[in-house]
DNA sequence: TGCATATATGTCATATTTGACATACACTTA
DNA sequence: TAAGTGTATGTCAAATATGACATATATGCA
């Protein structure tokens, strides 16, 4: 992995693998993360666009503004089940989201 | 929906919405839904296709027989983290789950 | 029939994720 | 400068998902 790439995982509480060791992680703990990353542009990117601000899109979703914010930042402590519907909750289609896995 | 689904459903641990009411489901939770269970779809076949028996594969993703069993019966105790976390750890890439998600 | 293998279902203590809240930070504009 | 708006971060009790376990069911085969 990148250092960089790696620099900036750190500090979103991304604890991988038993010994929450970056050097360690696995291929598949990688892709996993990425796909969340991926969401998670998706989703401030389609917030953006609907001209919501995180407050409102909390309300939304019956969520917080706290937890929106963590969600946009990829944060560790946000799982796919709330990102995909939050997604969802923004229009999303499931073409929508297998395209955004991947972006 | 059909009622045929809707049977299915009822019976896997669904229960949608503050009322559990499933002629209240959201066009939302519906596609929610569906994806959960695209991707169990496609779990059980690639595990099939590895051939690996619900015990070994569950030893592989470090979980146990039951919960396979209950990531491929589509059950509503299984979030999408643990379905992708699986597909993962079956060798499916990040395009594989974005085609998963629809099919 | 009995035995082996594979899968399904239910329960439960533990682990993780959640919304809520407080508060900090960044930026604009008056 | 202060006030307003939007976003970020940390904490925590409650909600949800988890692996483990027991047990049930199903199928094949001697």
């Amino acid at each position: 992995m990148k250092q960089s790439k790696r620099k900036k995982l750190e500090t979103k509480g991304w604890k991988v693998g038993a010994a929450a060791d970056f050097l360690n992680l696995t291929p598949e703990e990688e892709l996993f993360i990425d796909m969340k990353i991926s969401l998670s542009r998706s989703l401030k990117e389609l917030r953006i666009r609907k001209r919501l601000n995180q407050v409102d899109f909390a309300k939304l979703i019956k969520s917080s503004q706290s937890r929106v914010a963590k969600m946009e930042a990829g944060s560790a402590s946000v799982s796919f089940d709330l990102l995909i519907k939050s997604l969802l909750a923004l229009g999303a289609s499931e073409k929508d989201l297998a395209k955004a896995i991947r972006l």
